[in-house]
DNA sequence: CCAACAGTGGACCGATAAGTCCAATTCCCC
DNA sequence: GGGGAATTGGACTTATCGGTCCACTGTTGG
């Protein structure tokens, strides 16, 4: 679990025993499913404690509130999502890679036939103007993904392979952008169709900061030429 | 259920006199503002009463229950976020064209600080699994903001500014999902930044697509380079 | 001018939400 | 193996929500 450094201002929790730290994961897990598919406020105490088989004392025993436990849902999804992409994200260092990072996006989400979009996404839209703690949580979760993304454009830019001007930073952020505004829509749509379409075109947004004599230049992994790749 | 293509299944509506058209105006308007704010779910039918000076019987006397007044709502929001574009929208035939609809975007989101996000994405995020005739209402409506986008590439290509090649209804969806995914940063981060990269990465995209005699390839709008402009 | 109907006010209802409380039970460690 | 803390069960409280109901008022057309 990533520990904000300022040490979180979270009520003193009891100490955990073994037993008390299965159960208390066994909540945090259905509950962030639950408000995955029917959102936070879509999600109550009871569905959560009917879902996992504890008793509301329990879940008062784990979490001050419904509040903290949204905190920890916020939290197990930002792992999940990012552990969901781990190898592609760990070689972002091409552009050929950045197009296997799209295709495990785009991948992931048809799997789940775009049902409740990216759980980071709907928890930021639900949470931001009503719960500033979850707001913070979810913006570093975010923050935290794009630094993956920026990393990988670092490398390929200490390569030769991005242009020097380009700024790893705000191109990780615009891709990060692209990502989420795309599985909105496709969440919007039932179709991965425009989670394609926003990553190739952000992509295609990349391939300007190519440098010229770079062999990727040319879209090597796009054969027929930019942002026309058949949607699967 | 069947549905014809023409009909609308609504209850049957009453008649409607001028003072009451006024009314349910007034309702539907304050109902919007809410859930932008607070989302569906966090307003309540009182909040709407309290925020319109009506009461509880006329609310069911205009909406059969609430997810009848969501689809007012979504209908109103179409027709505002359309209609603040309007005049950018209405002229989009070149890649100027584009960044100055693009700066349109960012001052409408700079103007309430990032509070909200887009009304449409909100509702789009928050109703997708819950609500299948909202959910087709924010589709329809994304379609019809797409559509407004793409009119203005074909324009592009048509003047033989866009090759060839380039399919403006899939620019048009990405471009879209570029803004949606912008703004849903800008509203977690509370700054335009992520919506200004979002989108610079997305027409830098779409630079990929111009024609290779086009005067505009070089960039006259971006003076220091792609993606490079600084932030206001 | 008066009936019929759109429009309005607000009390009321049942369901369900978050959150409280306390007794019972299980576990860990001395 | 016993004591204290961690853990658990579930009834209970209180508040709020969507939704119903009915009496009343304004308006309008014949």
């Amino acid at each position: 679990m990533i520990v904000m450094p300022g040490a979180a201002d979270r009520v003193p929790e009891p100490a955990l025993t073994a037993r008390g730290r299965v159960t208390r994961e066994r909540i945090v897990a259905a509950a962030a499913q639950l408000m995955h598919e029917h959102g936070v406020a879509g999600t109550s105490l009871d569905d959560v404690r009917a879902g996992t088989d504890t008793s509301k004392s329990q879940l008062y025993h784990y979490f001050a509130d419904k509040s903290a436990l949204v905190q920890a849902v916020v939290g197990r999804q930002v792992q999940l999502v990012v552990a969901a992409q781990q190898p592609e994200l760990d070689e972002l260092d091409s552009l050929a890679a950045l197009y296997r990072w799209r295709d495990r996006v785009v991948a992931v989400n048809s799997e789940r036939a775009c049902v409740g979009g990216c759980p980071l996404g709907r928890l930021a839209s639900e949470l931001a103007e009503d719960d500033p703690r979850a707001r913070a949580a979810v913006k570093a979760g975010f923050e935290q993904w794009r630094e993956r993304l920026a990393a990988g454009l670092r490398a390929m830019r200490a390569r030769g392979e991005l242009v020097g001007g380009a700024d790893p930073d705000r191109l990780a952020l615009a891709v990060l952008g692209a990502a989420q505004g795309g599985l909105l829509l496709a969440q919007t749509a039932r179709s991965v169709a425009p989670l394609e379409a926003a990553l190739d075109l952000a992509l295609d947004g990349i391939r300007v900061h190519l440098s010229p004599g770079s062999a990727a230049v040319a879209g090597r992994h796009v054969p027929a030429g930019p942002s026309s790749r058949p949607g699967e």
